[in-house]
RNA sequence: CGGGGUGUAGCGCAGCCUGGUAGCGCGUUUCGUUUGGGACGAAAAGGUCCUCGGUUCGAAUCCGGGCACCCCGACCA
């Protein structure tokens, strides 16, 4: 166990300019990382070894849900991602060899995997398969941020399972999902198991574990009956107060006025009695009109999986040749043109929209009435709407640690993993993926439970049990007193850092110690010695309690058990 | 890829507008005094001022190109 005084921890007083988030600024401080370049970091000592405990809880839980862990290359042919059409993705690192043969730096490994159990799998017999390694992946983020919440280069414990059929893939699901939930509760963060998107890693189901935090780049859509990433959440609206019937459209003219909080002051109304019009439009298909209340979001995503295919929004030109001036466009007469997409949370009533004329408005416009349309769920959730219990949503930002996907056969096709089954028929094999990323569990930690003074580990996370500060002098008793209960304490099975530095100050070595957060902290000095104790605090409360010299390693371990 | 910002000693920063031998705090080294919350005194080391070019007698400073890094947005298996 190491000893301060050769130990490469280079702690700081402040937090260097270009740190923002919380974890970043700590880590940076408390001498765990350093950068290397934009989204390239290097753990020094302490932060591995947090980094290491935690990939051993990962390694625990897959192995006890049977998971086989196996290593796999970073550097790969790309050739096997022509194959799934994975080459084209723009954050994929690409290099050549001194042949000039293309290469990539995996992101993630379906293709090498898949690759191999195409190769050696044939038979039912020899399904289901669970594997997974702990392994670099290399990302060519546009934008790396937070430290090491999003690098360009990080370490992801990638899981594969290899079903033969839908049942299989469900029953491998749900043993990674148990797995899963022992992992973050034994890394002791604050969890929520979310619905999310599958975004381009294709398939058919996906869940994304998320760690509520500050720096968090996600956010979460939460009651207690519901947990969602908002990218897909869905809720019901807030009602709005709509203005009286009409029994057909005016016009109203509303000059200069193109935004929805303009029209709906200049009017009297709230902004959700307004009908705002965003036409898109999707490859080879032309345009759509997608409408959402006044004072609601249009979530691309969800509209993206509703139409099932790409769009862009549409262009001036396009909006001003289909319907007129932009700032004053709507949904009236436009139905025969083109498909309309109403959202849900527009109830049936009288709404506000664009007439598509300059300087004017309609106000009584009935969906259904003055308009058809096709209903749809294509809003952004937005805290305060309901469940289906009737809960209100908060949403919080949240860090991504894990996520889980039924990718069914969209690389085993590509791919040709494929098996024979009873009858002797050739099905492709049902895959599903699974990653963690520890870093981000680590950085998530110091997120949800810093303080003022510092980080404040869980133990199971923490690069130590034990911060010994010793205050003696080199060569008198209090000196000599810190060694043996250093070696006791070792001698025990505790992992302990040891503060035997000469020359620093009392004030520096337990602010250090408070700013690197080791759960339980021994303080050797002049005054407990004469009581023949060392002085324990625990970190997470704070509390004080004076240890015995005699039989320290027995009674620091009984303290750690009080201790997350 | 759009917008904003920064680059000067290990770290944090000033100096730049108005060109004239590069500074402050912390840290580091040595000596002494201290020794329970970053102590005091004395001495010292340490910088191609991101880079390339231009203007000028003279450039950290003015002008132009490039690079790197950070923040917001877009993007994010």
């Amino acid at each position: 166990m190491p000893k301060r005084s050769n130990y490469l921890l280079p702690t700081l007083r402040e937090a260097p300019a270009d740190a923002e988030a919380l974890s970043h600024k700590l880590m940076v401080r408390a001498g765990l990382i350093r950068q290397l370049g934009s989204g390239l970091y290097t753990y020094l000592p302490a932060g591995y070894r947090s980094i290491k405990r935690t990939e051993a809880i990962i390694r625990e839980e897959m192995d006890a849900i049977g998971a086989h862990e196996m290593l796999m290359p970073v550097i790969q042919p790309i050739e096997l991602w022509r194959r799934t059409g994975r080459d084209t993705i723009s954050e994929l690192f690409r290099l050549s060899d001194r042949k000039g043969a293309e290469m990539v730096l995996a992101m993630t490994h379906e293709e090498n995997l898949t690759f191999h159990i195409a190769a050696e799998v044939r038979s039912y017999r020899e399904l289901p398969l669970l594997l997974y390694h702990l392994q670099t992946k290399g990302r060519d983020e546009p934008r790396p941020r937070a430290g090491v919440l999003r690098t360009r280069e990080f370490t992801m414990k990638d899981a594969y399972s290899f079903d033969r059929d839908e049942a299989g893939l469900e029953a491998s699901y749900a043993r990674n999902m148990a797995a899963y939930e022992r992992i973050f509760d034994r890394a002791g963060l604050r969890w929520y198991k979310v619905e999310s998107d599958v975004g381009m890693m294709g398939g058919s189901g996906a869940h994304e574990y998320m760690a509520p935090c500050p720096a968090g780049e996600n956010e979460i859509a939460l009651a207690p009956d519901y947990a969602a990433n908002v990218e897909i959440a869905s809720a019901r609206a807030v009602r709005v107060e709509l203005p009286p019937e009409l029994d057909a459209p005016h016009e109203q003219p509303t000059p200069a006025l193109t935004t929805v909080s303009d029209v709906a002051q200049a009017l009297g109304v709230p902004t959700g009695a307004l009908i705002k019009a965003m036409p898109v439009v999707v490859e080879g298909r032309g345009m759509v009109l997608a409408l959402v209340r006044g004072d609601h979001r249009l979530n691309e995503i969800k509209l993206r999986n509703r139409l099932g295919a790409d769009f862009r929004p549409a262009h001036r030109e396009e909006i001003e040749a289909e319907f007129g001036p932009v700032g004053f466009i709507g949904p009236v007469g436009l139905d025969a043109k083109m498909p309309i997409l109403l959202d849900e949370a527009i109830r049936p009533g009288c709404y506000v929209s664009g007439a598509n004329k300059l300087d004017t408005h309609l106000i009584g416009v009935h969906p259904g009435r003055d308009f058809s349309f096709e209903p749809a769920d294509i809003r952004c959730v937005e805290a305060g709407d309901l469940t289906a219990a009737g809960h209100p949503i908060v949403i919080e930002p949240a860090i991504e640690i894990g996520n889980i996907f039924k990718l069914g056969t969209r690389y085993s096709a590509p791919l040709g993993a494929t098996f024979l089954d009873e009858n002797g028929v050739e099905k492709p094999i049902v895959m599903g993926s699974y990653g963690i990323g520890p870093a981000r569990i680590v950085a998530a930690s110091i997120e949800q439970f810093a303080d003022q003074i510092g980080i404040s580990w869980p133990r199971a996370l923490a690069p130590f049990d034990v911060h010994l500060v010793g205050l003696g002098k080199p060569g008198d008793p209090v000196s000599a007193a810190a060694e043996a209960a250093y070696l006791e304490l070792t001698a025990a099975g505790l992992e302990v850092l040891y503060d035997d530095r000469a020359n620093a100050g009392a004030g520096e070595k337990l602010t250090d110690a408070e700013l690197l957060g080791c759960p339980l902290r021994l303080t050797i000095g002049k005054r407990g010695l004469a009581e023949g104790v060392a002085e324990a605090r625990t970190r997470r409360d704070g509390a004080d309690a004076s240890l015995s010299l005699d039989g320290l390693g027995a009674a620091a371990l009984a303290r750690l058990d009080g201790v997350a």
